[in-house]
This record gives C-alpha cells, structure tokens and sequence, in this order.
DNA sequence: ACAAACCCCACTGGAGAACCGGGGTATACT
DNA sequence: AGTATACCCCGGTTCTCCAGTGGGGTTTGT
C-alpha cells in the first residue's frame, strides 16, 4: 500500500535541522565582519562533525541561504541580513520539503481526509510559530541568555 | 556522536498514527452499540492492512485506551467515551513517548539551549493542538462531511 | 470439538539519519 | 609557479525505524 500520508508531514525536527540552525547562528554573529567563517571552526564551537556539517552547508548553499568562498581563505557567509532568514526557511530547506501531493490511486474514505486535515492543521500551527522567527531573534535570545549567565557570575 | 536533540521531539505524525485514529473512529462510531468491532472490520472499512493494524490496536491496548475481547465474537472497544480521548493521547501512545531526557555528556553550548527552548515551543503548540480534539471531534467533523455529501448528491 | 477471533514473536525490504573517507578543484599567499 | 588551504562531489557504512508479512499459540462462543 505504501504509507499513505508520510510525504504530506516532515515535521521532524532532527538533529540536521539542529546543526544547521546552530551553524547559522554562527555565520549570523559574524555577519558584520563580512569575513566568511570555516566549517571547522563552526564545528569546534558548537562540537559538530565537520564532514556532515559540510553536506548540510552544502544544501543550504543550493537553497541560496549562504554563499561559499573556496580556496584559502575561504568559508561561508550568509546571503541576507539575519532578520530576514526565518527558521521556517531554514528546516523546509534542510528536510526536504519535497511535498508531493499525488492523488493516489487508493478512494480515500471519508475518516482519512478528515485526519489529513487535522494533520495539515497541526502541520501549520507548528510551521506558523518557525516562520515567525529569524536567526536575528535566536541571536537575541542567546545574548539575553548570556547577560543571565553574568548576572549569576556576579 | 549520536544524535543530541532527536528524543526529544518525535513530532513526525505518520502512517502509523493516521491509522490508528482511522481505527479508533471506527471504535467511536460503534460506541454506543456496546459491541466489539473485529480488526478485520475496521480494516476493510479504511483499508488498512489487517495484519499491522493488529499491532496498533495491541499498543493501543496496553496504553489501556482500547480493550479487547478475545474468542469468537470478540474484538476491540473503547474503554472510554470518545469525549475522552484526545488525539494527543492517541499520538504520543502510538508514536512511543520514550522521551528520555539524558543529561548527555557532551558539553551544550548557549545556542544549543535557545534552539532546544524553540523546539520544545513548536512542539508544544502543536501538542496544544492535538490535546483540543478528541475523537468525538473527529466524529462530528466526518459527520459534517457527509451532510456536504449528500448536498452536492442533490 | 471447532472455528473465530485475538495474541505474540520474528523477519523482511526499504528509507533515512548520521556519519567517515577519498579524490578533485578553486583560491590566496609566497 | 608552487603549495597549502579551503570548499566540492561522490561514494560507502552503520544504525534505526517504518510498513508490512508470516507462523504458530491461546482464548472463547456455539
């Protein structure tokens, strides 16, 4: 029968999508400088093997989230200021909104299009609240993280 | 490394648990008569494979959502009214709620507690969601559904 | 007794996640 | 020009889970 309903929701939100946010919050703090920064020292920071983050700057490469700059001297930058890249872009990107809706040769009943509505539904509530924030907003909110942790130092 | 984040948010809704609420509408809709439904039954009406909807409906039972009867003349009932049973209860039973929250060794950097705290938000509007209906909810939705049916059939 | 139903265990095929490795190519610096 | 530095691409590996199938065992109504 082949599962009915699984390309209408990847809405896992994996370690891929983990890593890669985290790498952009990284290229995001260094936007500023204009200087690209190298996978290697993205994947020292936030301790990510640097042979997969590669394949997954790769795929936001093709989705123009960032550019790349080879040879020496090299790295990535982003594309865009910071508070124009939503998360939402970010995880379609990296899990493959592929989305292929086809009709399906099986007559639907009436109970699975309305579990299919429910489903979309829930679908949009979840992706309503990534479209909402940029990386600028995770920026600031690991800024005001860190003010805490000096407020508990002191 | 093995995946840091991935316990923490099974949000995929799959194949799985579509089937198990198909099944379960079907339990809603006997309710009243008293009577058990054979997996045969609900099977062919959601054309479902019989012999994996068994497994769910087991999960189904030791979540003690379902009860079964077993012997001619048995199957599978409700143990509760459907005004009872949300869809968040049915989701987490089905799709294992393991959620082991494991301190894990590695050393979590500040960006990777904001991105945690936003997964945990999308996850919980979504779950807000699901905990709002409960299978009389879907029932009444397929009711609804029909009525329209017989509109346009006229 | 017998058949109808559930019960349990195990297995397969395929897909995707999370990697690792090797060799190629562009670029900066000397 | 040459070399080290980075990205680039392609492939393979291990693991887990999903979706589905199969076989044999147990309970129960007639």
């Amino acid at each position: 029968m082949a599962c009915p309903s699984c390309p209408l929701l990847p809405v896992d939100l994996s370690c891929k999508s983990e890593y890669a946010l985290l790498a952009l919050m990284e290229l995001s703090a260094h936007y500023n400088t204009g200087e690209p920064l190298q996978i290697r020292q993205i994947a020292a920071k936030q301790n990510i093997p640097d042979r997969y983050l590669e394949q997954l700057l790769a795929t936001l490469r093709r989705a123009g989230l960032v550019r790349s700059q080879r040879g020496a001297k090299g790295g990535y930058l982003l594309t865009q200021e910071p508070w124009k890249i939503t998360l939402l872009d970010i995880v379609n990107c990296i899990e493959g909104i592929d989305s292929q809706s086809e009709p399906e040769s099986t007559p639907k009943t009436t109970e699975s299009l309305v579990v299919r509505e429910l489903w979309q539904e829930v679908r949009q509530a979840a992706e309503a609240l990534l479209q909402k924030y940029t990386l600028q907003d995770l920026a600031e909110k690991r800024d005001a993280k860190h003010q805490m942790d000096i407020m508990y130092y002191i």
